[in-house]
DNA sequence: GTTGAAATTAGTACGAA
DNA sequence: TTCGTACTAATTTCAAC
């Protein structure tokens, strides 16, 4: 019923998946909605909040982390009080064909707590916690900026952090919004022209999904 | 020594400390280390890791959680595996004194895993996580778009999370970069003038953390 | 997939250094 | 403060159903 596979979309017979990874049910999807909060549960406080027999929490949460579903164990802090209380972005322009250096570069940045590759105009976005302003610009401008893969840098700080999930899941969607009312007619078409925008790829950068 | 206080940066005198919080030293922050990679580690065998008795592991260990330093426990998830493979920043101008209403409809959005209130260009920093790009153009269009609040948004797709950190710790400097020699003499000066580029709040923008 | 009972381990409460 | 030990409670493991 409520089987949630990332494979399997199109092609196949009726089980037509690839043989990679584990069917999520429902459970499943119970058991990370728990742990998401209580990293630390045991499995038997685990097996009674997701209303399950305590060998099978044993089995689907050693399946979880054995198939890699859950990669990790780890704690929230808070970075005020460790001394880290500056958090910058720093949106990056790689050099084309220079992403090997920029990515064993930024192994070497321990302040680095994010880094994604995006599309729009820049190629990379980095988050760095830092003790103030001062070392971000030190970052920015000495580590940085003396990188030749490094193109251009923009930087901006964050203010407040209104909102950090440890993570979303497709379970989520259906208790925030109970009941959606088919009432959605008088809003379709009221999106006012202009009012957002889509950023594909700057134009240096390869193929990616499919625009530019 | 390696004492890490995030207050009595001036003023007071020797002990001149705040009564909030814990004076955090070297084996607190090697408990968080411990704790960032496996966060369902046995107090036992983290005492042990850390060098220290179980008793005062126990003691140090309720000490963070008491005061709020670490916040929680929890788990890190593959997010293809669970349906929810497509990751979008969505960065947001928020219009003037309507805050309040912005927060309020994003406490509706179970698939934003984070937000930020930022200086620059835009207020605020998206991130969601979707099973389909479709899905995240019908988010912004329907959803973010027909809240008053929003003015504008820019979409910008992640195609690769190069680094994730569950959190930076201040130790962490120390032993990335070893033993820095002092021959930085020729890289100085060597930043690019126009290189790299602040960007400061959006001139629109009033007082930072709360107008509303 | 479930229950129950043994073995191990975790958490607590002391006194001593 | 920190350590070491003894005590109690809980969890994990393993068995059979």
């Amino acid at each position: 019923m409520s089987d949630i596979s990332s494979h399997g979309g199109s092609g196949g017979g009726p089980s037509g998946r690839i043989g990679i990874g584990l069917d999520l049910d429902a459970t499943h999807l119970k058991i990370l909605e728990v742990l998401r909060d209580n990293g630390r549960i045991s499995v038997s406080s685990l097996a009674e909040r997701v209303g399950i027999s305590r060998a099978n929490a044993y089995t689907r949460f050693e399946a979880l982390r054995a198939d890699g579903v859950i990669k990790r164990f780890t704690a929230e802090i808070d970075h005020v009080r460790t001394g880290l209380g500056i958090t910058a972005l720093i949106f990056v322009t790689v050099r084309q064909q220079m992403w090997r250096q920029f990515r064993a570069e930024l192994a070497r940045m321990p302040e680095v707590e994010y880094c994604a590759i995006t599309t729009g105009q820049h190629d990379a976005m980095i988050q760095v916690r830092m003790a103030d302003v001062a070392e971000v610009h030190t970052m920015v401008t000495d580590r940085l900026a003396n990188i030749p893969a490094v193109k251009a840098t923009e930087t901006v700080f964050i203010l407040d952090e209104v909102l950090k999930r440890p993570y979303v899941l497709p379970s989520d969607r259906d208790k925030t919004r109970p009941a959606r009312r088919p009432v959605q007619e008088e809003q379709r078409g009221d999106v006012p022209l202009g009012k957002m925008r889509f950023v594909g790829a700057a134009e240096g950068r390869a193929a990616l999904r499919k625009d530019d």
